[in-house]
DNA sequence: TTGAAAGCGCTAACAG
DNA sequence: CTGTTAGCGCTTTCAA
């Protein structure tokens, strides 16, 4: 059974196919009886306008790529959920690429997004993306880009993110607050700026506090995974025995530790204090529970939706984008790996 | 900088559009000369075609929709990674929409992807869907759909799932095999075929082993949570003390059961086992590391995928479809929550 | 070997 | 108030 067309309708109602057009797109010029029946008879027959003419004819397509690191993660999961949320109350639609931190993928990627008129795009950078070309090429050809989490100042684009250097701050103040003195940190890798955000925010609140920097309680994590935090616990007591805090840059990592801490019969949050960065679904359920940063993965798709959408708009009435960045407010999750600030020792 | 199109180049070339696009199309009534100077000329200029173009004179978007429960889930995460991965060695891009579970939404959904002239659509039903009138509406657009995990008998569709009634069997029996002879079932709400083929399957094993299926072992779920399990975990320890075993619908709730147990000093596994079911990620960090049944949620994607593009392939060789329903093996996970089969007694 | 013409379905400017 | 016309960018006869 074909779809019904604009054609369909004028025949039946022995109008043109323009005068259906404008009934059906509630012109002002149309007589209200005309318009009626149109409007009937398109409802009877389940009209549904043909949305490649109306996108090939509007340049629009109604449809935003959105270009992700991983999906399977928690936080980006969360992203996921809040774009296309947000994009279905504008009635638009939401076509999902991942690039495996993969440089290449993502050149592919926002290649594809521009053959299929894609009306904006949302991207968080690969971890190995260090330069831009393609994302400027993308923005040259009028298709607005708005970037979130991983981004790169270099780009001139509108850009969602949380601030992670205060993220970081707060938590290491939080636990300095309830009583700790001697703070572990556990970093990522060189290289994506989070990390190096993170760790400035860990020295930054050890200042303010007096702290003296100890570099021998930095700790590097070649992977992002609980093992890393398994193994780097270890290090840290043998290393430290008398720690009595440890940040870790996220919350799998931190659950590493918990569990290598309890192997180790060292209370948390007594004797050592942990906390993660992220507030992954699966902190509530370690024993301890994880303190954490909540990092508001739903809110930041949301708003990297809306102001990309706002981007189109400005672009499609001629006008100039001015890039705007938005940052989303972050909070610890004061749970069990903590102690309460009541519990401060004066 | 507006994009190249077939005139500009033809224009150049001096030729004409159909000429340009033949030659671009390989086809071989087409000079080799003419041939090679538009190819340059395009790759030049970066030519793209207009797939909104292209999708209005060929009747395909080259777009497929996937429609999903929820995506912040682990095993729905990994379904859109691995359709995402199978579309995209196809050529294909992946739209996706979210249901929450309502069936309002998923009739909404689906009329928003044929108004998109997606080629294809990805369904796994909302727990509330209990009429198929719009699925069959977009089949019979000539939109060929797959039903993937949750589907229903009552729509004639190609369909990918597990067989859970053969996974609960397995479970159970695993339990049993490693010792258990009293074992508790936690099962989800009435609604979903999966949480009674679960149960169906718990039954069998039960019956194979001579076991008396007691009805006063079987646990409801209101909702599908961690502090579900550690409330169900209580009950069923004080109405059946020597209970020895239970197996839960999902691996949360088998998560919770873990938790409540270490509270109440029960020692899992050597007083009571626990599988779960899913295989989710966090199954590999609780204390102890839980068993379950692992259901491949990526290759449930991928394999969706390719089922979907085969049957758009035969609808456009105007041949029928002929719809196929493909089984994905799961298979038993054995961690720490339950006994090795060489500690069987016997 | 190439090109003119028609048309996919829709919309906008303009004329009637 | 309604219809005609033209065209978005591409593909496919069919004629040259």
């Amino acid at each position: 059974m074909p779809k019904t067309t604009l054609k369909h309708l004028a025949k039946i109602l022995g109008l043109s196919p323009a005068t259906v057009s404008k009934a059906l797109k509630n012109y002002p010029d149309i007589n209200e009886n005309t318009k009626k029946r149109v409007i009937e008879l398109a409802e009877s027959l389940n009209y549904q306008p043909n949305s490649l003419a109306q996108g090939l004819r509007n340049k629009e397509s109604k449809i935003i790529g959105l270009v992700i690191p991983e999906i399977v993660h928690h936080f980006f999961s969360n992203i996921i959920s809040g774009v296309i949320k947000a994009a279905e109350k504008r009635d638009y639609l939401v076509i999902i690429l991942q690039t495996n931190e993969s440089f290449e993928q993502e050149k592919l990627h926002l290649k594809r997004l521009m053959d299929k008129n894609v009306d904006g795009i949302l991207l968080s950078l690969s971890d190995n993306t260090t330069q831009y070309k393609h994302i400027k090429q993308v923005i040259d050809r009028g298709i607005p880009v708005v970037m979130y989490d991983k981004i790169s100042k270099l780009v001139h684009a509108s850009k969602v993110i949380i601030d992670d250097q205060k993220a970081a701050f707060n938590a290491t103040q939080y636990l300095i607050e309830t009583g700790c003195k001697k703070i572990a940190h556990i970093r990522g890798d060189l290289k994506p700026q989070t990390t190096i955000d993170r760790f400035i925010g860990y020295k930054k609140a050890l200042a303010k506090n007096n702290i003296p920097f100890d570099p021998t309680l930095i700790y590097k994590c070649k992977s992002l995974t609980f093992s890393e935090g398994f193994k780097i616990a270890k290090k840290i007591i043998n290393d430290h025995p008398d720690v009595d805090g440890v940040f870790a840059f996220t919350d799998l990592v931190a659950i590493g530790v918990l569990k290598r801490l309890s192997e180790l019969n060292i209370s948390v949050p007594n004797q050592v204090s942990v906390m993660g960065f992220s507030d992954w679904f699966l902190t509530k359920i370690t024993t301890p529970t994880l303190s954490t940063v909540h990092q508001p993965g739903f809110e930041m798709g949301q708003k990297a939706f809306e102001v990309l959408y706002k981007d189109i708009c400005t672009l499609k009435k001629g006008q100039k984008i001015i890039p705007e960045i938005i940052e989303i407010p972050t909070y610890i999750v004061p749970r069990n790996s903590t102690l309460k600030l009541l519990d401060k020792p004066r």
